[in-house]
DNA sequence: CTGTTAGCGCTTTCAA
DNA sequence: TTGAAAGCGCTAACAG
C-alpha cells in the first residue's frame, strides 16, 4: 500500500500551486483552460481523490446527513430511509445510518457521534414513548446540535411545539386512523376491535385517537375490551385475536395499528375457521408492500413514507437558502381500498 | 449559534495543555486522577465533543464503515444492512449507506466518495450482472481503496478469485437451490417450474444452477419452458404463472428464486382456482419475514443475511489484528419447512 | 489568473 | 505525568 497522494503531489506533477489545484477541484473559480487540463491530467495520473476530512476541517460543511432509526429491518423505517437516502444523494450528501433499538441511552450516544461528525442534519425517525424526560432530552439534543451547526429533524414523530428548535415532518396519523375506522363504520360495523401498540407510544396513541373520534362521530359506543395493547408484531396480532375469540368478545371488524398485526389477525382468524372479509373485515396501517400480497389483499392506510424522508432532508438542507430552522409540516394519509373490508351482515 | 468549543477551550478551562486533554479523551494514556477529573468537568461544562474530522485528519482512522447496496427498500438488503450496522456499532464504527440502483456509474461514484472518506471498509452487497468489464472495474476499485487503506468486501456476491485483493463473504446460494429443488423432487414432483431473475444476474444464475443439478441428480428431465426469467418481483411472479397456465405447460411445483415471486405465484394460482399445496407446491428463496405470514406459510431457503453482514464487518476490521486482506468465506443455507409443499399426486 | 501562507482542531513525538 | 510544537491535507484570504 503506497502512501496516497495529496494535493501537493498533484500540484507538483502539474507544475502549479496547491491553491490552483484546490480551485480546479472545487470548480467554482476562474482557472485558465490549459492549467485546468494539466491539473486534471495529474489528478487522473495519480488517481487522486481529496481527503474529505481535511476538506471538512478547513471550513466547508461535512456533506453528511444522519438518519437515526429504531431498526433497520422494518419496512416502515426502510421506506423513510430510502426517501432520505435519495434526497441526500440528490443534494450531494452522504447518508449515515444509526439505530437506537428504542434505547434512550443509545440515542444520546448516537446524537453525540453526529455532533462529532458535524453532520448537516440529524433526522430522528419514528414514534417514541414520550415519557417524563423525553422533552427535556430532546431539548438538550437540539441545543447541542444547533451549536454544531446541525439541523435536527423529527420525522414521523409529533412536533414538540413551534418554539422547539427543530424541524418536524409529520404525517396525518390520527386522520388516517379516523378514515380507516370510518370506512368500517360506514359499512355498518359497530363492534370494531382496535389492535394497538404499547400505551404511550406516540404512533399508536394517535391511531387510537383517530379510532375513538371516528367511533364517536358515528355514535358507536367504545368498548374498552375491544382496544388491545401490545408489541406491534405479527405474533401479537395473532394473540389479540386469539384472546378476543377466547373471551367471546363480539366483533365484526378489526382495525390494526399496523399491517403486521393485521396479517397476524388475518391468520388467526383463518385458523379459527373465520373468513375475511365475509365474517370479519380487517384494515391495517402503513400500506406495507406485503399488504397487497396477502389473501385477501389488505385495506390499509397509506403513509407517504419516502416523501416524508425526502421532505425531511429537503427542509433540513434549505438552511443555505435561508429557510427557518424551526417549522412543522404535515403530509396527508389516505385509505387504500383492497379486498379485506365488506359491509357488516350481522 | 455560538461557536462550538475546541480542545483549546477545554484545556484553558481545565488549566492544562491540549495534549493532556487529548489524552484523557482518548483514554489510553496515563493521566493523573485529579487532572483527568478536572478535564472531564471542563468537557461537561462546555458540552464539548471532539471534531471527528480533525481527529481523522491527524492520523487515526475515520471509524466509518460504508455499505453499498442496490436498494434500501428490500428485505434482502435490509437484513444484511442490519447485520452490518450492528457489528459496526459494536466495533465503534459509524455506518454510511449508499445505493447504486444497479447503475455502474453510480457505483463508481460511490466508491470514490468512500475513498474520500477514508472509510475503514467498503462493503458491496448483493448480486450483480457480471458483464464484460465488471471484473476490471472491480479490480480498479480494489486498487484505489487499498491505497486509501480501505478494505473492500464483496458480500453475497461471488468472489473474484483468491488472488483478487478483496474479502468475500458468500452464502451457499446454489446449495440452497439444490436443497429446495430436492425437497420437491423427493416429494415426487418432476414438472417443477423455476422462476428466476434476469439472465446474468449472479444470484439468480446460481439458483438456477442448483435447480439444474438437483433435477439431474434425480434424473428428472429439464424442460426449458419451465425456466422463466424476469425481474424478481411479486408482479413478475404472477405473470410467470399466468403465462405458464395460459401456455398449458404442465407443472406440479414451483421453485421461485425469491419469496416475492413465490408470493406472486401463489396469488395467481389462487386466482386461477388452483390450491397450494394441494394442487401445486411452492418453495421460495431468502426466507423473508413475510414468508411465514402467507397462507399457506411458505417453504423457503433461509439465508443467514444478518450473519453475512456481521461477518463482512468483522473480517474487514480484523485488519488491525493482522488478518489477511484477501480471503473468502462461505456461510451455509437451509430449507425452512412450512406448509406450501406436499408430495405430488399426479 | 496564480502563488503564498495562515489556519481548521486534533494527535503525537520529543522534552522536561 | 505533563507541555510544546510539528504536522495531518485542504481552503481561503491576501498578494501579486
Amino acid at each position: 500500500m503506497t502512501k496516497r497522494p495529496t494535493i501537493r503531489d498533484v500540484a507538483a506533477l502539474a507544475g502549479v500551486s496547491v491553491a490552483t489545484v484546490s480551485r480546479v477541484l472545487s470548480g467554482d473559480y476562474p482557472v485558465a483552460g490549459a492549467t485546468r487540463t494539466r491539473v486534471q491530467r495529474a489528478v487522473r495520473e495519480l488517481d487522486y481523490v481529496v481527503n474529505a476530512h481535511a476538506r471538512a476541517l478547513s471550513g466547508t460543511t461535512s456533506k453528511v446527513v444522519a438518519l437515526v432509526v429504531r431498526e433497520v429491518v422494518s419496512p416502515f423505517y426502510a421506506r423513510i430511509a430510502a426517501g432520505v437516502e435519495e434526497q441526500a444523494t440528490e443534494a450531494h450528501r452522504l447518508c449515515l445510518v444509526c439505530t437506537t433499538h428504542g434505547d434512550p441511552d443509545r440515542e444520546l450516544e448516537v446524537i453525540k457521534l453526529m455532533r462529532e461528525q458535524q453532520a448537516d442534519a440529524v433526522i430522528l425517525v419514528g414514534g417514541v414513548v414520550e415519557n417524563a424526560d423525553y422533552r427535556e432530552r430532546m431539548y438538550r439534543y437540539a441545543q447541542g446540535l444547533e451549536d454544531a451547526g446541525t439541523r435536527l429533524v423529527l420525522c414521523g414523530r409529533p412536533s414538540l411545539g413551534p418554539d422547539f428548535p427543530a424541524i418536524s415532518v409529520e404525517y396525518d396519523n390520527a386522520g388516517g386512523a379516523f378514515a380507516a375506522t370510518s370506512q368500517l363504520l360506514s359499512g355498518g360495523h359497530r363492534r370494531i376491535a382496535m389492535l394497538a401498540g404499547e400505551p404511550g407510544l406516540t404512533t399508536s396513541d394517535e391511531r387510537i385517537d383517530g379510532y375513538r373520534r371516528a367511533m364517536a362521530a358515528f355514535g358507536a359506543p367504545i368498548d374498552p375490551a375491544l382496544i388491545r395493547h401490545g408489541w406491534m408484531s405479527h405474533e401479537e396480532g395473532r394473540r389479540h385475536v386469539r384472546e378476543l375469540l377466547a373471551g367471546r368478545t363480539a366483533f365484526t371488524a378489526i382495525f390494526a395499528a399496523n399491517d403486521q398485526m393485521a396479517a397476524g389477525a388475518l391468520m388467526e382468524l383463518r385458523a379459527a375457521g373465520l373468513r375475511c372479509p365475509e365474517d370479519v373485515s380487517i384494515i391495517g396501517y402503513d400500506d406495507s408492500p406485503f399488504a397487497q400480497d396477502l389473501w385477501p389483499a389488505l385495506n390499509s392506510v397509506h403513509v407517504p413514507l419516502d416523501e416524508l424522508g425526502r421532505t425531511a432532508v429537503r427542509l433540513a438542507l434549505a438552511k443555505s437558502t435561508g429557510a427557518p430552522s424551526r417549522q412543522q409540516v404535515m403530509l396527508g394519509t389516505h385509505v387504500v381500498i383492497r379486498n379485506s373490508v365488506r359491509p357488516a351482515t350481522r
